[in-house]
DNA sequence: CATAATTTAGACTAATTATATCTTATATGA
DNA sequence: TCATATAAGATATAATTAGTCTAAATTATG
């Protein structure tokens, strides 16, 4: 019922990156340094929110990492699902998912409310807003 | 992000159980049958149950399982806190748990409003309110 | 009291997931 | 065009979860 380790990862990437005026990069080790994260896995991290569209990467020297979209579009929920996949706390309850027991299966409607209410609070603040709480 | 197997099966276990009259008892295979899970798993999934205080046991002929308490009194968050341990959706954030950087520290606070509103719709009802439900 | 039914307990195996490391490809600037 | 910085990709290791097997303990019943 937690997050990845991986998924803890990718919001601190993701917030320290917010913190940077849009368009500016911070090198992999940069980051590692100061979130403590260990730099290789880091980067494994990195490439999967690349690929889901988070954050645009650049080799070589000079290269690094930086956000795709402005810090007021992204939302936690965002990041955990390019990292984890789809949000559910049950695979049965994964978006796209359907069980045939689905019309009748009362663990299905409870646990449905209660990752409904889960994704809304992951989905209410951007990384903007929740920066600016601080 | 997801419950475990074992969650899930312990849930249905103890809804199963749910819909006989208060201190009647099923044995284990006969839950297994009922609800589609590995029998020998299951009975793991019972001790822990039974060690949470949510299951009476009784071994020997004519033995099998019960709830320990009515329906009524029972929510999915006891289920699934006594098969997996403290509901939590990132370590820091389990009961009891104190981390030096908890006073500014971003991700904590938007996590813990997930968390808090997933508990409250798992402990909204009982499990005699779900199963009435239908 | 003997027997059969049934759970308990623990050791063991297998599968899955998470974490870490190593190697390769790419970009930059001298 | 070469050396270096840097991320990408592939592979290995460790941890967790899921499931099985065997033997022992408990209880009801004849």
């Amino acid at each position: 019922m937690q997050i990845t380790r991986q998924a803890e990862y990718a919001i601190k990437t993701m917030l320290e990156l917010a913190r940077l005026p849009f368009g500016q990069t911070l090198r992999t080790q940069e980051i590692s340094q100061r979130q403590e994260v260990p730099e290789v896995f880091l980067k494994k991290t990195i490439q999967l929110l690349a690929r889901g569209g988070l954050l645009a990467t650049q080799r070589g020297a000079q290269g690094g990492v930086r956000l795709y979209l402005p810090a007021d579009q992204i939302t936690v929920a965002d990041i955990i699902e390019a990292v984890e996949g789809p949000l559910a706390i049950n695979p049965c309850l994964a978006e796209g998912q359907h069980c045939e027991k689905e019309s009748f299966c009362p663990i299905r409607r409870i646990l449905w409310r209660a990752q409904n209410a889960m994704k809304v609070e992951l989905r209410r603040e951007s990384l903007q807003e929740i920066l600016n709480e601080q």
